[in-house]
Parts: structure tokens; sequence; C-alpha cells
DNA sequence: ACAGCAATTGACAGCGCTGTCATTCAATGT
DNA sequence: ACATTGAATGACAGCGCTGTCAATTGCTGT
């Protein structure tokens, strides 16, 4: 490892014998430099193994080519989706993103906010947990692209990619109803934290009620969701309810899948003896021996478009102010 | 969103009545800046809405609180794992990873590492795919804190995290060995992309050798690994095989527990009939009725060690060359 | 042959901050 | 009382690059 000072742009511009502006425009591509030169300039710059100092080039150009992305989590596969549909897209575009996980907990948002904020990225990324008013503050006078992602039930300050996490519960449970199951349960995370788990089981709740109906049983577990917890939570659940439920919703896929082993370690029948529905359409529930019924989001796609949107921003096209890309019920095999 | 310019270091300065530089003092907290000034210069600073500049801050000292961080995907919950370790701990110093995905592509790596290094990172932390010869130039040549992790197989350029990946084959090859096995057949995902995968089934095989044994049937797909490849992997190799294998070793446990699901599916006895074992001791696999038997990487440990690594070494404290964080084999109950 | 124009190239002044060294000033010791 | 010290502050000069505008060049048409 070699500690010397790397080469900057004047000592190539030395060795090419053109000017520091020069070797800048050639290495950026720009159209007004002649090909003899570029050729120059080029020869020159790998000779020296010249690497750009995109600190400097940021200072003095404004440009970043960094995105700011905060997440929630990074052990729930929805965000590492997300995460990877940004990536592929802004990677196409030059562009890195710069990472910040909040774990959920407001302060440390606004702390990532702030800290993120001062590399002047060109642009931020927020699956927002929940944001305290200096967050809103920061976001609202940072003047950049800003997108807000997962869900569209709340107005973005700036720009909006999701679904409705309402509308997802709402639609599970009509799907549910229109089963026949009458007699449902619901399984759950930490709902304090994830409030867009929150949002499903109450549009879910809702639509219960428009119908005549009311969860007859429920269980929260102040845990992060996973498999286990979706097994150890159903054993629970079922241990503790009154009577015995037709289907269990679960807050998301992960805990789903967890009640279906549950349920093949107990010899219980899925459906007939105990339905189950999930949320997300991961991969591993259709995998499942009987695939499991859920909704898919369409979670690369929220990140891809999220990138789109900044980029777009950039470039000066216009942008939607909220872009809604839906759900997919999948029917499956389990309710 | 204001589009305004931002309030710079001088302002501050101005409106609390003291000099840039004190300002930057304070606003860094440096010793040498009175409780007084420093108070009147905190109100200032938030009075104005103040967010300091690391571009330029950068720039001028030099040190950059980014870490460059390449992963080959972000698909596979094992980076995830990864990263999550990474993060944390690089947060909790007030570092933010800069991420790249090359995709398991030694061209994209190499450009990742090019335009990455163009940040100027702090550090460098790598799960390298395939370095090409420029690629090997580049960190070489980088002067930064640099940690290749995953496997401690080869001689890391500077600093390496993670666990020997044809142990880990080796190792599961003995315990299959011990158990009885005999007839052991392998179904891998994109073996020629995934080279730790590769590593892991040498290990095996040549484990597998020592014992006068041999695969008794191999099967290798083009594909990315995933919980539905392993399940209509195994229906393949099953029915292709010549002899019925006693066990088969999986590339990972998510292919592994896409094994189990075809097993449970077609009503084959795991293990009586077939013993299934993967690699990775992801949860999912702990998870399932009969638990997965596995060897659990240490995943979010080498994320938070190779963290460590880059801290260390830049606060100038001792750091290893190699931290081989092993392995464990977890017996499980389906092999 | 010469004005007129586009294509290239360059000089200069910062971008916003921090390292370095110099300065100020009050507290200390004899 | 006076030199000595240390703490607190400031002046200055860049870090390496790019935007802006000016200067140069080689062509074109007449």
């Amino acid at each position: 490892m070699q500690r010397d000072k790397k080469p900057t742009l004047s000592e190539v511009a030395k060795l090419a014998g053109v000017s520091e502006i020069t070797v800048s425009r050639a290495l950026r591509g720009s159209a007004s430099v002649s090909g003899k030169t570029l050729l120059k300039v080029e020869k020159a710059a790998t000779s020296l193994g010249y690497l750009r100092n995109r600190l400097a080039g940021a200072l003095a150009g404004g440009a970043s080519n960094q995105v700011a992305v905060i997440l929630p989590s990074l052990s729930n596969s929805v965000f590492a989706d997300v995460l990877n549909g940004l990536e592929v897209r802004l990677e196409q575009a030059g562009f890195h993103p710069v990472l910040g996980v909040s774990n959920y907990d407001p302060q440390q948002e606004e702390q990532l906010i702030r800290n993120l904020l001062t590399w002047r990225p060109a642009g931020l990324v927020i699956a927002p947990s929940d944001l305290t008013k200096a967050s809103h503050a920061l976001l609202e006078g940072a003047g950049l692209p800003l997108v807000e992602i997962m869900d569209t039930d709340t107005t973005p300050i700036d720009m909006g990619v999701g679904m409705s996490q309402r509308g997802a519960g709402s639609r599970m449970a009509h799907h549910l109803i229109a089963r026949g199951y009458r007699r449902m349960a619901y399984l759950g995370h930490d709902i304090v934290r994830d409030r867009r788990a929150a949002a499903r089981r109450d549009g879910f709740c809702a639509t219960l009620g428009k119908a005549g109906l009311a969860l007859c049983a429920s269980l929260t577990l102040p845990a992060q969701s996973s498999v286990a917890l979706g097994r150890q939570g159903l054993a629970q659940l079922l241990s503790e309810a009154s009577e015995w439920p037709d289907v269990v919703y679960f807050s998301n896929d992960d805990m789903a899948v967890g009640g279906v082993f549950h349920c093949m370690s107990q010899g219980i029948a899925v459906p007939d003896s105990l339905a189950i529905a999930g949320f997300n359409g991961l991969e591993i529930g259709q995998s499942l021996p009987v695939p499991l019924a859920t909704i898919a989001s369409h979670r690369t796609a929220i990140g891809k478009t999220a990138a789109d949107c900044i980029l777009d921003r950039l470039s000066g096209r216009h942008t939607e102010t909220l872009a809604d890309l839906g759900f997919t019920l999948i029917a499956g095999g389990t309710a």
C-alpha cells in the first residue's frame, strides 16, 4: 500500500502538456475537447494512475452523485430488496447510495438525516419510520430531490413511492371474507415501531368491521419479525385463544411462514384446520409445499422507481409527486 | 423545499462574532474552545440551521468518514447480514457505508472500485467476486485501510476477515461421513460466479476423496441461489441420478430449504429417505419443522469485525492481517 | 485577402472548510 | 513587578477541482 499522495489534475495536465481545465473537461467527456488532446490526456492520466477526486469536484461544481438512503432495518429482507432496486438503478446512472439504518428509532433517524445531509448528496431516499419535527424540518429545508418510500398513506414532503399499506390489509380482509372465513385472528410483530405493519392491521380490521366482523384473537409480539417469532407466536396465540380461529392473518410473510411451520410440526392441516395469510410475497412463501396466501408488494420496483424519481428530477424531467405501485394478491393455497 | 444556498461557516462566524476557524473548532468539539464561545457558536449555528459541508471538510482536512463497501449481491441475505453488521459499527463511529454491488461481475467490480475510490473514502470493505488485475492494482495503490471479507482461503492485500469456505465444505463432509452417509450428492447454484460456493464444494469433495468416497451425483444450476431453485433442482437431480443418494449437500441454506420443501411435497422422509445439508445457518433453516443440518457462518460478525478493522486502523491501533471468525456446525435434524 | 463564426483552449477565481503557525491575554512563579 | 507559560483565538494559505468568461485557432464565404 503506497501512502504517497495521489496524482492530481495539474500533474496530468503538465504531463499531457495542456491546461488543468482541459484535462478536467476531457476526463468528464465534455464535447469541446478535440480527439487529439483527449487521447493525450487519457494517456497521461492512465500512465500516472490518476483518479479524480470527486470531493473536490463536487465542492467546486455542486453535483455530488451520491444519494443518501435511510432505511429502518436491513434484517428484514424487504428493505434489502428495496435497496437492491435502488442500487441497480443508481449504479446504472453512475450514482452511489450512502446508507443509513435507523432501527425504527426516530432519534437515530433524525441523526442520520442530519449526518447524511452534510455530505451534500444529490438526493435522499427514505423509508421513514417516524419523522421527528426536526427531521421534517431538515428534509423540507434540504432543497434536494427527496423520495419517501414504502407507503402512500401519507402525503409526501416532496415525492412518494410505494403502495397503500392500509389498502393491502383491507384487500386481504376482503379476500378472506370472500373465501368464507369468519373467525379471523391476527398475529403481528412489533407494531409500535413498524407503523406500516400497523397500517395493514388497521386496514384489515376496518374492513372486517364494515362486514360486521371482528378479530376473534390477536397477538402482537414486541420483537422484530422473523420466521421463528411467527412459529412461536402462533403456538402462543392458539393456546391462548378462547376459540379456534379459521384463519390467521400475519403481519408479514416471515411470520406467516413460521406459522406454516408450526402447523406442519403440529400436524395442523393448512388451510383446512387453519388457514394462513401473510404479506409481502417473499420467494420463500411461494416455494413452500403449499404456496402462501399473501399480497405481493413490489419492493424492488419501489427501489427502482425511487431512484428514477431522483434521477429524473436531477435531469430536470417532470416527476410525479406520488407513485402508487400497488400490490398483487396471491391467492396461494394456505387460505 | 427552499432552494436557497445553505448557510456557511463564515455566516455562522459572523453571527456569533468569532472567526471561521473558531466555529469550525467549536462544531467539531475541539477542546481548545471556551465554554462561552462554544455556546455562542452553537446558538448561531442552530439559529441559521447550519449544516456543515463535509465535502469541503474532507477536501481540506483529508478525513472522509465514508467507507466504501462492495458486495457481489444483495438478493442473498448473507450479504444483507454482513452489510447490517458493517452499518451498525460504522454508524456508531459516525461513519457511513457507500455501497456498490458487483453482481459477481469482475468488470463491474473493477468499475465500482474505481468509482468509489474517487470519493476518497476512509476505508474500503470488499467481498471480492473476482478481482481483475486492474482491480488489484487499484486496491494496492489506494493507500487506505482495506478489508477483504468472507473467506480466508486467499491472502488478503491488506486485511482479511472471514472464514475458510474450503474448511466449511470439508467440515460438513467429515460430519456426514461420521453420520454414516456414503452416497453423497451435491446440488449447487452458479458456481462459476460464486467462487466461495465453489470453494466449499471443493473442500467437500477433497475430504470425500480422502475417505475413498466420491459424489454419486452432482448438479450445478447456472442461476442465482434461491429456495425455488433448490426445490426445482432437487427434483431434477433425483430424476437424473443413476442411484438414489443418502444425502444431498446443497451450496447454501436457501437451496437446502428448497430441497426440504421438495421432499415435503413429495413425501420423501427427511432424513431417513434422504438427508439434507446446507450452509450458512440462516434463521429459516433453523425454524423448519426439522431444523436444517448446516454450518453457521458468522455473517453479522464478519461485517462488524471488518468495520472494526477499518476503524482501528484509522485510529492508529494495531490490527490483525487476517481474522478467521470460523464457523459452527449445526447438526440439526435433516442429516 | 479579410471579416465572421464555431471549435478549442486557457486564466482566474472561488467552492467551504481545516492545518499551521502566529497572536493575544490572563494566570503563574519568584 | 516582570518574565514565563498555557489557553483561546485568529490570519492565512491552500485542499483539487470546475464555472465563467476571455483568448486563440482554423475555417468559411465573398
